[in-house]
Parts: C-alpha cells; structure tokens; sequence
DNA sequence: ATAGCCTTGAGC
DNA sequence: GCTCAAGGCTAT
C-alpha cells in the first residue's frame, strides 16, 4: 500500500500514511469518524516527517475515480488542519453533535468526515481540544490548493449541452428531482455510501446548500456527499455560511476540499439560475409572458392582466421597485413588467392550461442571440490546468447577434468543434442570460431608449436583445447590440416621431404615454460621456446629436469592430468575470439583519459574512496566490474592509440596497452605518461619496477597478505580486476609461480612507465599550480577530497605511449614539 | 394580494 | 416521452 502511494506524495517529503477506509466505515452517520480519517492514522508518522500529504484517490481503477476531483491528488497540510493537534487524543470515535451538524453528515454517508469552519465560527465544533483561531482557520482555507479545471469540464460534460447519451441519466434525474420538493430531495440512499464512485458529479460536487435567509446561523442544508448534482437546489443557492466548509469523506476517496467558489458556481449554473428578475431583482424561475422574470412577477402580471386591474401610483409614477418594496406599488411594479418586456398578450384570454404560445419561437430566438452574443466573449478553461491563460474566443459571426435573420443554430456549428468548447458556451450563456446586475437606473435608461417612437416596430429582436444583455454591457458603454448600430444610422428625434402601437395602449387604464418610461434624460455623466465619446473617434459628430435627443446614445455609440474587439478582449472584462455577483451583498445584508443585536451586530455580521466572499476572490486570483502564505494573510487584514466598502458603495449606486434596514430591535440601520462598521459619524460623508461616484457614472469596470486596488492595498506595494496586480489594473482601468481615472482615484482614495477609520472605530470599542465590544462576539468573528490581530501586531514599517495601534482620539469616538440600541 | 409550488398540455 | 411556459392552488 505505501509503495503504491508513494508515486502520490510527488516531492515532498515523505509522510508514511496507512489509511484503510473500508475498515472503519462509521457505523453512525451522525458521528465523526476521525479514525476514518486521513488525520486517523497518519498523524502522528506525519508530524515526525512533514506536514504535507498528497492524497490519491483510493481507486484509481475505477472508472469514475478517474473523473473525480480526487483525481487531482489534492494537497494537504495536516499541520494546518485543525485535526492535527487534537488528533492524537482522538483515538476513537469523536461525534458531532448531531442535533448542530446534522446538515454536515448526511444518511447516505456513513463515515463521512467533516471539519466545517462554519461551526467553529458558531463555536460548535466538538473537535477543539484546541481549537484553532479563526485567523488559523483561514489559513488553513488559503492553503488548500484549488480545484483542478478538469474537474469542472467534467461537470460541465456531464450536465451536457447538448445533451449526449451518457449524461442522459444524470439529467434525466435533474428534471424529474426538480419536481420533488424539500424532504423528498434528501438523500437516503445508503447505497450511495456503498458505492462512492456511483456517480462521477458526486465526486466532484463539494457545495453544501444553505439556506440564504441562514446567514451566519446554523446550515439547514442537506448536507455534501453523495448525489448532491442531482440536486439543483444545492448547485443553484449560493450561499453564506457554508463557503467555509472543508471535509473529508470516505466516500469520494478521502479529499480534502473545499467549496466552490463564486467562478466555479457560475460554470456549474443551470438555467437561468443566479439570474435576477430585469423588474424585481428576484431570483428568475424561467420565461413568462416574453420575459425572463421571478415566479412573484409572473403571478403578478398575471393576476392584473386576468383580472384587469386598474393601479394608481399615489407619488410620482416613477417608485423603485425590488424585491423588498414590490408589493409598495403595484402602478410602478406592472409599469415596470411592461417596460421590461412582459406581453399582456402571452396571458390567455381562455384560461387554457399547459401547452405552447406563440412565444415560443420568440423564447428559442432569444435563447440563441443571448447564447451567440455571449459566445463571443467565450473563455475556454484549458485543460492542462488553472494555470494557463484563457484563451478569448471571438467571431465575426456575433457581430449579427440579434439580427432577426440570425441562425439560432449558427453557434452549435461554430462552436461544436470539441465538445468543451461548446458546453463552456453554455455556461457562459447562462451566466449572462438577464445579468443580475442590470441595475434599475440602467433599465430605465434602456427603456427609455427603446420607447423611442419608431423602434419598437421594426426593432422586436434588437429590444429583446437590448434588454436582456447584461448589465455589464451597459454600464461599460459597450453594445449589446449590433442592432443598435442600425438604429443608430438614423437619429431620433422624438417630437418627429408618434408613440407606436403597444398593447398597454388599448388597456384601460394605462392608455396614458405618460406612463411609459420617461423619457427625461438621466443625468448627465460628464466624466463617462467624455470617455466615450473620445473612444469612439469613428462614429463622427452623430454622437454629439444624439446627446441632445437621447440619454442613452451618447453612453452608447456605435460599435465599431476595434471597439468590440477592444472589449471583448481586454483585461478588465476579464478582471470583471471575477467579481462576486451583485444579489450576493444584497442578500448578506438581508440575511444579516435577523441576527440578533444592535447595530454593531448587524454591522458585523455582514462584514463577517462579505469577508468569506472576499476571501474566496482572492484565493482565486493568480497574483493573490503568488503571495506567500503569511503576505496573503497580511494582505487580507490590511485591506478587506476597503473591499468591503467598496462593494456596499458599489451596491448602494445601483440602487441594489435599500437606505435602511430594520433590525431585530427595531432600530433602522442606514447602509452607511453598517458600510462603515458602526461609525455613524461619517456616514453623511460616505453618502456623498456615493452620490459623487453615481454622478460621475460609476460602472462596473470602476467598481473592478476599485475592488483589486483595494485587495491590492498600496501599502504592500513592495511585494512583487501585489506591484504587479496594481499596475495592471490601473492599465487595464485606464484603458477602458481613456485615461480618466483620476477622478475616481482620489475618491477611492477617500473611500480607503473611510475604511481604515472604521476599523480603528470598531477597534477602539474595545477599550471604549467593552460591553458593547463583548457582544459582538468577538470569538467567533473572524472580522474582529483580524482587526485585534492587526491592532496588536507591532508596526510594519513598510507600510503606509498604519496598522491599528491604539484607540485613537477618544474624543472621535465619543459615545455618539451608538448605545442607542 | 402575494408568492411559492403544482398541474397541464402543445410542440418538439 | 420530454420540455417548459402557461394556469391553478393555497399558505401566508
């Protein structure tokens, strides 16, 4: 057995192991079988050598093994692991307590092994002889190599787009699994567990479903193991909570890994799945009545349609509507449905159940623009590993993308060359299909361009292209929309054109062109208008007309084929493909503010749960991974409250997060308060950050832009990697932005700066506040651990940015109104 | 009234 | 026979 590993542990040194699963299945699916392990029998041989154990799967002549992530002969570091020390005292069976970690062991997997950081973060870890920190705990986390990029080419095969015969049962399982509902999904299947390589997906699939609304709070999911791709609910949620969880399981050959990440989920993502409602913001269940919207919306289109509601819009017929205040203003929402898209013709005046519409060619057409569309900007992940260069796909072809004469099949024979290439362009069609970014503020400048007399007419496919790219797409001022090129050649003017046929117009009710979209201009976005426009030397003086008539066109000119390839092509579309999802923060806040406690609570919680996020970002970049361990960990502490400001500036823009947020005790908690980690006394500033960087037409690129400056924190400069990293970003930035950058970076300056003080605010409640700070809980916070460690770690000299060191003016932080709580 | 889940059935 | 976008049902 050892000659045989030892091809396994590659060069490092060696560390004799003796692991037999099959001898010590578990007989409690509830219990942590430590001995079971890898840890079990290996530990104390290990620490005389080295730390380090490759571990093969346990069969390699198993079909399946050769498809599993075990394959990959992951890494571990068992001086890391939690396990290490305690292991030894361990010497039988060690439970869980299954009443908390129930959702860790599943039926199906008797003798799994499971360390979830989670519940270290809740402190119910049985496994803490001495439990690690959590700043530990990270470490252990960072270290953990990443998944192998074949792992997710045999997901992605197995999904199969197209289908082909040998994923048939797999996705045959999916559609019907779709149908069974909660328990029914569970897996008590104990032949899974007697037949661990039964599936190749099951191998290969670590993600643990949580429940969103569960942030911070015990899991209720069904647990990782067997059978979990065959539940799309566990692929589909992304969740909090459950990103930290690393095991091990006999059943899968004995890996150590960890979750997917955000990259990994959005290639593994069926349809539609993290799409957001283009009215709402909710989660989007498929296409109804034209559109690819929530299931809320569906029923509420269809209940004004059928039962010809009348609304009245009691302010100004212009409310936001999402996925918080939907029900606020039924007038605005079904504006809203209607401006988006929905058909008021697609509800049956019959009533009829089941069947086809005359939509559905529309449904298939659209389908094949988005997917065309976004195969243009396809990254095929190479098969030798995550350590090569994508390689950017692009074809002359997509430049008809939503041409009404377009082959819908045109990509499968473009594309079909090897069956990777193809199955990627699913994945990435699925990851753009009705961005979940596309902010309200950019639907209604979309809106407002397409009810632009004359366009609806001739223009169906273009609108449906229009509308359902993403939001990328328009907040970067890059078209969509080679159909837009055409409308282009012929500028509006609206006082020449009337209002075009629309099935809102013959419903009573809304038969005023008042309630269309408004076509006053949006703001007007001088920093952004000026880029553009100097971008796009080749559309001539039309630009400058069109400012005049249309708030859109000048954002958006004309695409030339340099422009486009320019996009599709540059570093910071690539940069941007990394970025978390927009819903994630809205659903951290939403999440959070259940918890239990005052503002500084809710504040925490939500930086604890956006750290996870970060921290998984960051394990992903290439140039993060360069850094040593401890850099990496420096990095982190240094600079994740300035991403984390960053992303709640950014969401607060685009209107993703509502003003305030209610928490359990009743109080109202404004974003600026929780932004700024409980230091409400520059909240006002914050906000006028907000609105200078909204003013200035603040796109994703410069959202980007400022999230990799600031995990690349100046103040590490000195290392190669994060040099590296800034200047790339700055020149990619700079690119897209024709140079004008230095606007945003005096206000990203500011926004730094913003973060620093309110980590030295929040660290400064502990000698100001001590009972406040108690009940923040910082032992089980990993956000609190870093700003302690940081606060009492001796000065980096090197740094520009001073470490906290002590309290700072107390006279700052003066008991404000924070106790008001 | 809402919204999540369920049933239906034409088209493929 | 499968798909998926219709309508229906029902707990809240």
């Amino acid at each position: 057995m050892e000659e045989e590993q030892k091809p396994f542990l590659f060069d490092k040194p060696e560390g004799n192991f003796s692991f037999d699963a099959n001898s010590s299945a578990a007989s409690s699916p509830k219990h942590l079988n430590l001995e079971s392990s890898p840890f079990g029998k290996t530990n104390i041989e290990v620490k005389k050598e080295d730390s380090y154990l490759f571990y093969p799967p346990k069969d390699n002549s198993s079909e399946d093994a050769d498809l599993s992530p075990a394959s990959s002969y992951e890494l571990l570091n068992l001086k890391s692991s939690p396990f290490f020390e305690t292991n030894s005292e361990v010497k039988e069976e060690k439970s869980f307590k299954s009443s908390e970690d129930a959702n860790l062991i599943t039926d199906a997997d008797p003798g799994y092994a499971c360390f979830d950081l989670s519940s270290y973060l809740q402190g119910n870890a049985e496994v803490k002889e001495k439990p690690p920190s959590l700043l530990d705990l990270l470490r252990v986390y960072l270290s953990l190599p990443l998944l192998k990029s074949e792992v997710k080419e045999e997901i992605i095969s197995l999904e199969g787009f197209p289908r082909d015969n040998s994923s048939d049962n797999a996705y045959a399982e999916m559609e019907s699994q779709r149908y069974c509902k909660g328990k029914k999904k569970k897996k008590s299947d104990a032949s899974s567990a007697k037949t661990p390589y039964s599936s190749t997906i099951t191998n290969s699939i670590t993600d643990t479903p949580t429940e969103d609304k569960n942030v911070g709070s015990k899991a209720t999911s069904e647990g990782p193991g067997v059978d979990l791709q065959l539940q799309p609910a566990s692929i589909q949620s992304p969740h909090i909570g459950s990103r930290w969880r690393i095991h091990w399981s006999n059943t899968d050959g004995g890996v150590l890994r960890r979750q997917m990440t955000d990259v990994e989920r959005m290639v593994l993502r069926p349809n539609h799945e993290g799409e957001q409602c283009p009215v709402c913001g909710d989660r989007v269940s498929g296409y109804h009545y034209g559109l690819l919207t929530c299931e809320s919306c569906k029923g509420f289109f269809k209940r004004t349609v059928q039962n010809k509601k009348q609304y009245q819009c009691s302010a100004d017929a212009n409310c936001h509507v999402d996925r918080t205040c939907r029900k606020r203003c039924p007038s605005c929402r079904f504006q809203k449905c209607l401006t988006m898209g929905m058909k008021m013709e697609a509800v049956r005046a019959d009533r009829m159940r089941g069947g086809r519409n005359k939509f559905g060619s529309f449904y298939k057409r659209d389908r094949a623009h988005r997917l065309q569309r976004n195969a243009m900007r396809v990254t095929v992940i190479p098969s030798s590993g995550i350590t090569s260069q994508p390689q950017t796909f692009y074809t002359p072809a997509d430049h008809q993308v939503s041409s009404s004469t377009t082959d819908q099949n045109t990509h499968i024979h473009y594309y079909d060359q090897t069956k990777v290439k193809t199955e990627f362009i699913k994945t990435e069609y699925d990851a753009h299909l009705q961005s979940p970014t596309l902010s309200s503020s950019t639907n209604q400048q979309i809106s407002d361009f397409i009810m632009r007399p004359g366009y609806l007419v001739d223009h169906q496919d273009s609108i449906a292209a229009l509308l359902n790219t993403t939001n990328e797409d328009h907040l970067l001022r890059f078209p969509t929309t080679y159909p837009l090129a055409e409308v282009k050649q012929e500028p509006f003017d609206y006082s020449e054109h009337h209002f075009v046929h629309h099935p809102l117009l013959e419903y009573q009710g809304y038969t005023s062109t008042a309630n269309y979209a408004p076509m006053m201009p949006i703001p007007t976005v001088t920093t952004a208008q000026s880029v553009v426009t100097s971008t796009s030397s080749t559309t001539t003086g039309r630009v400058a007309e069109q400012t005049r008539t249309s708030p859109v066109l000048p954002l958006c000119p004309a695409p030339t084929e340099k422009t486009v390839d320019h996009f599709y092509n540059s570093n910071m579309a690539e940069m941007c493909k990394t970025l978390p999802d927009d819903s994630q923060i809205i659903r951290i806040f939403n999440a959070a503010k259940g918890i239990k406690g005052e503002a500084h609570s809710f504040a925490v919680t939500v930086a604890d749960e956006n750290l996870k996020v970060i921290v998984d970002w960051a394990k992903n970049n290439q140039l993060f991974g360069k850094l040593q361990l401890d850099d990496q960990m420096n990095l982190l502490q240094t600079s994740w409250s300035t991403v984390h400001l960053v992303d709640i500036t950014n969401a607060m823009i685009h209107g993703n997060l509502s003003p305030t947020y209610k928490i359990t005790t009743g109080e109202d908690v404004s974003v600026g308060a929780v932004a700024l980690l409980g230091y409400r006394l520059y909240v006002n500033t914050w906000n006028d950050i907000v609105n200078r960087l909204r003013n200035m037409g603040f796109t994703k690129f410069d959202y980007c832009a400022f999230r990799f400056l600031a995990l690349f924190d100046q103040s590490m400069d000195h290392f190669q990697a994060v040099s590296t990293a800034r200047s790339r970003v700055l020149q990619a930035w700079a690119e897209v932005r024709c140079s004008f950058v230095s606007g945003f970076m005096s206000i990203f300056e500011e926004i730094r700066r913003l973060s620093h003080d309110a980590v030295r605010y929040l660290w400064s409640l502990q000698s100001n506040f001590p009972e406040l700070w108690a009940s923040l809980r910082p032992d089980t916070s990993l956000v609190l651990e870093m700003i302690k460690t940081s606060a009492t770690r001796p000065t980096d000299v090197t740094s520009t940015v001073p470490h906290i060191s002590v309290p700072l003016q107390q006279t700052t932080y003066a008991p404000v109104v924070y106790m008001t709580s």
